[in-house]
DNA sequence: ATTATCTATAGATCTATAGATAATGC
DNA sequence: ATTATCTATAGATCTATAGATAATGC
């Protein structure tokens, strides 16, 4: 049964959101159309109809991954200021709540690794998410201007891998230790004038 | 053709051997036993003589990528010191070498993320390997030892987090001026005394 | 007439196992 | 007799396509 034009629309949003949340969770090859598509409501051949090819999904929900992260920080700057929104960022990344949900996470931490084996559709998404939250980050830094664009580029290193050390250790003390210091750490970089 | 104890044991090596630099090239789901065995020279079969599953074989690889990534670091310790092992260990890791050359570099940056989402043997050798890494790094910094430890972790994380961006940005600059951020602030936070 | 979705399946994987083969090691 | 490897294949995926269905939109 053939339908609207926006409720065509409307399923290809909720594909690309309930792809960008799988990837983020299960990564990507073990994403699969049919788990894809039945998450939504869907039969797995109508996939076909929105997306060339899975590759084509992928790159797609990337770029809304990287949407929803870099809002969370570009969005509370209007109200707060950049530094308190860098300082609220900061916090929720290093928190457990991250750690057990990467599915509404930081896509780098997530599967950034997987993106490096990826097409160029893929890496462009990643370069310039990243991009994107470098200048975001920069924004609430207290340095002068000419270090900023670097120091954020070390402070989102740090949060992204540690996120990942902590993912992937089973020790739950460990895990700990590597948020605590590397959130001591990361309002130190954020703070400190030089 | 039946063969020797010995010559068993050797196989066994080799595919351990080539699994470790297979698991960090393509990641633990593109590895395939079948490509595996091949790259070793011996037909997919008798993969299961070695090892009980796949997933037995990603543990006892992990743990063999881990000791030598850990050895990178603890060896040059005897001739040259704990600190300039430590530097010549960070000069390496973030390296256009590394970057380019993950089946032979660390196994955080090389498939962390993926990792998290595997059972407790494969998480058990992460969280050794990451508990290993952070004592011989905390050997080479000049902080007060009651620092060392925490500020290890955040080196760590740093490294780690900066070859998965790097790897995974399509933007050769981009890429490069995450090599130099965090080189010139692993050095910072390798040396400085508080 | 067009097309969004569904049903069914082709074709290509991949892990794991069963039985055969042939050389070791008791 | 035991066993490391090989050959062949079962069974379970997964991506992608072909043709049918039924409602939109010209």
């Amino acid at each position: 049964m053939r339908l609207t034009r926006e409720a065509k629309a409307e399923h290809h949003e909720e594909i690309v959101s309930a792809a960008s949340k799988m990837l983020r969770q299960r990564g990507i090859e073990r994403t699969s159309v049919i788990d894809l598509m039945e998450a939504v409501g869907l039969t797995h051949g109508g996939f076909y109809r929105h997306f060339k090819s899975k590759d084509d999904l992928v790159a797609e929900s990337t770029v809304q991954a990287f949407t929803e992260t870099v809002a969370r920080l570009e969005e509370p700057r209007g109200t707060i200021g950049p530094k308190a929104a860098l300082r609220a960022y900061i916090d929720a990344y290093l928190s457990e709540d991250h750690i057990e949900h990467p599915e509404g996470g930081c896509p780098v931490a997530a599967y950034g690794a997987d993106a490096a084996r990826q097409n160029d559709m893929v890496r462009d998404a990643f370069s310039e998410g990243i991009d994107r939250m470098i200048t975001l980050v920069s924004d609430g830094l207290s340095c002068p201007k000419e270090e900023r664009q670097a120091r954020a580029i070390e402070l989102l290193a740090m949060l992204s891998g540690a996120i990942v050390m902590a993912r992937a250790s089973n020790d739950p003390k460990l895990s700990r230790q590597i948020l605590a210091s590397c959130h001591r750490r990361a309002l130190r970089l954020m703070d400190e004038k030089r």
